[in-house]
This record gives C-alpha cells, sequence and structure tokens, in this order.
DNA sequence: ATGTGC
C-alpha cells in the first residue's frame, strides 16, 4: 500500500475516490510495526473529503482511530471544503502542558515526591466521571469559560498572566459560541480542574537530556531541574460535542450531495450552517480544556510551593499543545481548515503565529511519550510545510486496549516501570496504559527529527506519574 | 478519549 519516497518517508498513492496522495512517516521498523493497520485505510479515506487539500498525512505515531487515524492530518479548503467532528476526534483539545522549575531534581527526597504526588491527588481528581472540585466550575453556567479559554480562570486567581502568552492561541480559540453546544454536551461541562482517565496523566518529571543546548535554554528548561507535564482535555464535554455533531453531520451530509468514506468521517461543508455550528461548539469545548489545564497547573504551583518551598512565580509555564483541534490556518498560499487528530503543531522560527516569546526559535512542542518512559520538546524546521507544520503527539498504541489487557501482566507492567512511583495502587487498573502498549517514543521521535522536519531540544524522564484509574 | 456499546 505505501511506496517509499526516501528515508522514513512513503506515500499512499492515489487510488479510487482519493482527491490527494498521502504522505506518511515512519521508519522501516514503524512501518513493519503497523502492518496492515486500518489506519492506512483510514487515512486514505480521508483523502476522499471534499476540498481535501494538498495531501493527507500520516505521522510516526499513528493508529487507527474513529474516523480519522490518531496521528493523523486532514487540511480542507477553507471555502469549498468539509469539517469532520471525526477528524478532529472525541477528546476536543486533548493536550499537553509543561511546566519547569529551577529546582534540581536531585535534591527532592522521595518522602517529598510521595507527599506532592498526595497533595495533587486531593486537589485534581482524576478517573472517568469525575467532577469539579472548585464549587464555582459545578454550576453549569460557564459561558465565560468557553468564550475566553485560559483568561476566564486566570481572571479568577487560578495562573499567572505568563501562562496565557505561553498557550496555543492564547488559550482561547476564537468563534466559540455556547449556543451551538448539544443539550447533552451542557450537562457535561461541570469537570474542570479534573484529570480524567485513560492516556491523561499529571507527571513529575527530570529534565533528564538537553540535545540542543541553545533551544533549551531559550525554552527555559535548564538540565537536572523538575519539571511538570500535564496531559489531560476537554472531559465528557467535548466527548459529547464529537458524538452528537457526528451524528448530525452524518444525516446531513446527503442533504450537501457528501459521500462518506466512512461513518467516523461524517462531514458537512464548512460554509454549512451545521459546519459553523460545529466549529462554534468545538472551540467551546477547546477553550473549556485550555481553561481545565490552567486550573491543573495553578494546583500544581500551589503544591510545589507548599510542599518543596518553589516560588509560584519560579514555576513557569514552557507552553501548553492541542493535540486534537481543526484550526483555519494558511498553508501553500491557500486559507485551509487543519483537522490534528493526535498531531501537535510546531511552528518554525520566525512564523508569524508563534507567540511573542517564541517568534525567533518556533514554539515548543510537547510529545508526551508513554507512563514510565520518556517524553520530548522537539521545534519545528521550515521543512516541516510539509507536514502542515504538525508533528506526531505521542509514542502511538501498537496494542488496543482490550489487547493491552489481555496480553501484558501486572509483574510485567511493574518491571517496566522500573523507579518510576505510580499513584495507583493497582496497576491491573491502568494496565491498558503500560509502556509495552505503546511503540517507542525515542523511534517514533526520531522518525521528523532524522530527515530535518523537527529539532528534538530535550528528553524529559519521568520520576513520578499520577493516572486517572479504569476498572479491574 | 468517554456518566466506555445500535
Amino acid at each position: 500500500m505505501l511506496v517509499p519516497a526516501g528515508r522514513n518517508k512513503w506515500i499512499l498513492p492515489r487510488t479510487g475516490k482519493m482527491l490527494v496522495e498521502g504522505r506518511v512517516y515512519l521508519s522501516e521498523k514503524l512501518r513493519k510495526q503497523l502492518g496492515n493497520d486500518t489506519a492506512l485505510n483510514q487515512l486514505a479515506q480521508a483523502a476522499e473529503l471534499r476540498g481535501a487539500f494538498g495531501h493527507v498525512v500520516g505521522l510516526p505515531d499513528m493508529h487507527s482511530g474513529f474516523g480519522l487515524p490518531i496521528g493523523g492530518v486532514l487540511a480542507t479548503d477553507a471555502r469549498e471544503g468539509v469539517v469532520s467532528a471525526g477528524a478532529v476526534g472525541m477528546d476536543i483539545n486533548c493536550g499537553v502542558r509543561l511546566m519547569s522549575t529551577p529546582f534540581p531534581a536531585d535534591k527532592l527526597s522521595q518522602v517529598e515526591l510521595a507527599r506532592l504526588m498526595e497533595a495533587l491527588e486531593q486537589r485534581i481528581p482524576s478517573g472517568i466521571g469525575r467532577s469539579s472540585p472548585l464549587a464555582q466550575y459545578r454550576t453549569g453556567n460557564l459561558e465565560h469559560v468557553m468564550c475566553q479559554g485560559s483568561r476566564a480562570v486566570v481572571a479568577e486567581g487560578y495562573g499567572l498572566p505568563g501562562d496565557i502568552s505561553h498557550t496555543e492561541e492564547e488559550g482561547c480559540l476564537t468563534g466559540a459560541d455556547p449556543a451551538a453546544l448539544p443539550a447533552e454536551a451542557v450537562k457535561r461541562m461541570h469537570q474542570l480542574s479534573t484529570l480524567g482517565g485513560g492516556n491523561h496523566f499529571l507527571e513529575f518529571c527530570l529534565v533528564d537530556r538537553v540535545i540542543d543546548e541553545e533551544l533549551a535554554t531559550r525554552f527555559g528548561l535548564a538540565p537536572g531541574t523538575l519539571a511538570v507535564m500535564i496531559h489531560s482535555g476537554s472531559r465528557g464535554l467535548g466527548h459529547q460535542v464529537c458524538t452528537d455533531y457526528s451524528r448530525l453531520m452524518l444525516a446531513a451530509a446527503p442533504r450537501y450531495n457528501i459521500q462518506l468514506p466512512s461513518k467516523g468521517l461524517a462531514a458537512v461543508p464548512i460554509a454549512s450552517a451545521e459546519g459553523q455550528r460545529y466549529l462554534a461548539a468545538m472551540a467551546c469545548a477547546v477553550n473549556y480544556a485550555f481553561a481545565n489545564r490552567q486550573l491543573m497547573a495553578h494546583h500544581v504551583r500551589e503544591v510545589l510551593s507548599r510542599v518543596v518551598g518553589i516560588a509560584p512565580g519560579d514555576i513557569r509555564q514552557v507552553y501548553d499543545v492541542a493535540h486534537n483541534i481543526a484550526k483555519f490556518e494558511r498553508h501553500f498560499g491557500k486559507d485551509v481548515l487543519v483537522h490534528r487528530k493526535g498531531a501537535t503543531r510546531a511552528l518554525p522560527p520566525g512564523h508569524r503565529d508563534n507567540p511573542p516569546a517564541y517568534r525567533e526559535t518556533g514554539h515548543p512542542a510537547l510529545i508526551p511519550g508513554t507512563m514510565g518512559t520518556g517524553s520530548y520538546v522537539v521545534s519545528g524546521t521550515a521543512e516541516l510545510s510539509e507536514t502542515f507544520f504538525s508533528v506526531n503527539h505521542g509514542a502511538g498504541r501498537v496494542m488496543s486496549r482490550s489487547e493491552a489487557r489481555k496480553k501484558i501482566s501486572v509483574s510485567a507492567m511493574r518491571e517496566s516501570l522500573g523507579e518510576v512511583k505510580v499513584n495507583s495502587s493497582s496497576l491491573k487498573r491502568i494496565i491498558d496504559e503500560a509502556p509495552a502498549a505503546y511503540k517507542d517514543i525515542d523511534e517514533v521521535t526520531l522518525v521528523l527529527a532524522s530527515i530535518g522536519l523537527t529539532r528534538p531540544v530535550v528528553r524529559l524522564k519521568p520520576l513520578a506519574v499520577i493516572k486517572g484509574e479504569g476498572d479491574e
């Protein structure tokens, strides 16, 4: 199915109803690992959607998802093209925030680390179905959060102004309209400041390896220091927006003479009333997710200052990026809607959409690895234009959750975690997140770096991780 | 990913 196109690069040729070809970035090893995964079919199907522009992209962590594969990018013509809820994904603005500290990680005792975890667990509920620990965010009257994102909660005292300038879109995607939210979604916006389950986590880590000294310095990441990574999204709200609009798009597509390649890729014209409403509802969920991570970052500051005495102002936000989002951008001289699903934007040095602090360097792109293994901070280069300035969002699964539960034993998982502290007393409840269920983060991250599309900046090593538990 | 499935 894939035709080699140079080192770590493959073409998915145009066949059948595909309007554009696919470009897929995999090492030989990853291509073998992917095999004939349905992800390649899903990528080919996405290329059939009206207005598909340039090429569809499969990133090194790609694996099958609902509609578009996770680790997939689809750009559609902003005027003539469609928008697909499934091409953004269930967890709208699932994303990652990285905070740096000046604190030397080797000065942190195991007792202090345990205390940090305990204190954070008290403040941040995790797992499925949990409600906000903060009364004012359980009222359902959250129009300001939907419309202003991070800014709304920083204004209420949860954060520092620098957090906003160090967040993608400054923590607020334009075009949000709470009136576009489905009734069922409105019922589910009581979860601000909660972590969630699955691959979401809150991690204390160490800036372990500095690969690019100049960029690491510019990003404020000093070797040996303690850092914190928050991986979470829009919780039940985003899930409901995707579910309801995907169903609506499926019903509406025939009215616009749109032939759908699959249910998961249900789509309507961007210009249609349904398309506009989806984008307005999606922006609400995007902003809710930015605010969610903002609130958790506030708790991280409080706990770090209380337990180990780091001044809150010294805990800086490196950046916050979205992994599941659709945004209007300009590429190859054309206005397009870029759907990124399990993909992170990574703008190159000098790009005007960079935040001012990172205009010259390109903003940091955050790639969380698997629990217990490691994560990367990378930066995009000008050559990354061929992926619409997108990089992989993680390591990518090699097994489904159910497969992982069958094949991985608790003892094997415990061994693979090594010294990493885990909050969960029952590894069985998070076994679908075992490192063995994922690809190798080093291998995956180096695919784009080795062909000059990204510059790896630092590798982070986990010290302790908080995960939401599922069922046994 | 998810008050976890048409």
